[in-house]
RNA sequence: GGAGAGAUGGCUGAGUGGUCGAAAGCGCUCCCCUGCUAAGGGAGUAUACUUCAAAAGGGUAUCGAGGGUUCGAAUCCCUCUCUCUCCGCCA
């Protein structure tokens, strides 16, 4: 969420990031702000009311010490209406409040000044390409090759589960270990500190995040206990260290985290879908990064970096994309989009996706550090996928495919597969 | 799952209805003393919101969370959450 006092400041701004992002109409904008005048108002009032009532209390006290009853009892008899005041006056000011924040939640992210106006994916900007692009006639795409191979069985995952939940058998389950393990030890070489995170979570956690209440429906739940499956690591690790106020010295903090995902993609359906393009769970190394405001532009520069260098390392052809204004999402102020190669369906799949979140998390989880003059300063946070699995290896399995329909490991991933084909 | 105990400021810990936002100690910051080290003396040291042009200063709220009793609650009552101990179960 937005800061109030930033809202009330920078209004225009605002309002202009809204209709960049696509939202219709800025109504809101004014509506949030009306009603932070009126709790503004009453909150003051309310608060005379209590002292008043507050010192009516201390000469009670006062006099009761001094065994004065007949004196105090005077007193007592006047407080009666103030006090039914005040209680009304309070229930107003929490309804009022509720207002307010529930208008506030409905408020996106202010868009980054180099970020391209933009209403659909087509106003995204290609800001680099790597790798060449190899396509041979007799290429499949990834779904032939691992049935030939017996390597994923989605059939038995329907029957077990439902669809979108594949089973990856024998060196396809091996080469998921793999690249798990391979994203890992590079996130830890580059300074993230890797955590396992609880797979469910509660229902602060989910509104943390932003999965709550703009996105609820992506996620699966477990009404019986109140938790949520995590749609993404991004929220049991950032709610990590949701309500904690960290010292000047002890950012940035970088950490990562191996987790499957659930997400219900209610709505989706057609070509995308096919193979391992979409799934309901699929594994995912994730990045997250806390760090001061100063410096969450450059984080977030280094944070797709690292993420180009994986697919660099991996050998896959990819372009980097700068999202638009209405292409990026609610939460965030800048977001890159990397997308892979795949010679096998003749498209770009999303694998990483890095995101600058600003203050708009942060202030939501309550995280805080002490800055340079000693005061409570909300941070920002960032995160990136470092990467999704699902379409790395179909992207895998499509580039190093072999005529003979067998498939070369890649070679950073040899000393984990203890295999050069498969 | 059953039984019991507990939750107070950065930490330890006192406080069972009336100047308690909260004793004391530790820690931390500043100052003084001391030619090192050690020690000593003094002052300060929560957060959020609000008022104010700003600072200073006011005001309100917060003793796990929410509700209640009362003129007045850290203190009494109810509900919930979490932690610990014992028993049971268990990878």
């Amino acid at each position: 969420m937005l800061d109030i006092n930033f809202i009330r400041d920078h209004t225009e701004r605002v309002k202009k990031g809204m209709l960049n992002k696509g939202e219709k109409s800025t109504d809101i904008v004014d509506k949030v702000l009306v009603k932070d005048e009126e709790w503004r108002k009453l909150v003051t009032e309310v608060g005379q009311l209590r002292a008043d009532s507050n010192s009516r209390a201390k000469e009670i006290g006062a006099l009761m010490g001094k065994g004065k009853k007949d004196e105090a009892q005077k007193i007592i008899n006047e407080t009666g209406q103030t006090k039914e005041k005040i209680k009304e006056l309070e229930e107003l000011l929490d309804q009022l409040a509720v207002e307010r924040d529930s208008l506030l939640y409905q408020i996106p992210n202010v868009p980054d000044d180099s970020v391209p106006v933009g209403a659909t994916e087509n106003d995204n900007e290609v800001i680099s390409e790597w790798g060449e692009k190899v396509q041979k006639e007799w290429f499949k795409p990834h779904w032939e090759l691992a049935s030939d191979k017996k390597w994923i069985d989605f059939e038995r995952g329907s029957k077990v589960t439902g669809a979108g939940f594949p089973f990856y058998v024998g060196n396809m389950a091996r080469l998921q270990r793999a690249l798990i393990n391979f994203f890992l030890n590079e996130a830890v070489k580059n300074g993230f500190t890797e955590i396992q995170a609880p797979y469910f979570v509660n229902e602060d956690s989910a509104r943390g995040t932003g999965q709550i209440p703009d996105k609820e429906d992506m996620m699966y739940t477990m009404p019986r206990d109140g938790f949520f499956a995590i749609p993404t690591a991004e929220v049991p690790v950032t709610n990590f260290h949701r309500d904690e106020i960290f010292e000047l010295d002890n950012l940035p903090v970088y950490y990562t985290a191996y987790t499957p995902c659930w997400r219900r993609e209610a709505g989706s359906y057609g070509a995308d879908v096919r193979g391992l393009n979409r799934l309901h769970q699929f594994d995912k190394v994730e990045l997250v990064k806390f760090v001061h405001p100063d410096h969450s532009d450059r984080e977030l520069e280094s944070l797709k970096e690292y993420a180009e260098s994986l697919l660099e390392k991996l050998g896959l052809p990819f372009r980097t994309l700068l999202m638009c204004t209405g292409d990026m999402g609610f939460t965030q102020t800048k977001k890159y989009d990397l997308e892979v190669w795949s010679p096998g369906q003749k498209r770009w799949l999303e694998v990483s996706s890095c995101s600058n979140f600003g203050s708009f998390q942060a202030r939501r989880m309550q995280l805080r550090f002490r800055n340079e003059n000693g005061k409570n300063e909300i941070m920002h946070t960032l995160n990136g996928s470092g990467l999704a699995l699902p379409r790395v290896v179909a992207a895998i399995i499509e580039t190093y495919q072999t005529e003979a329909g067998d498939m070369k490991v890649p070679e950073v991933l040899v000393p984990f597969m203890d295999a050069e084909k498969i």
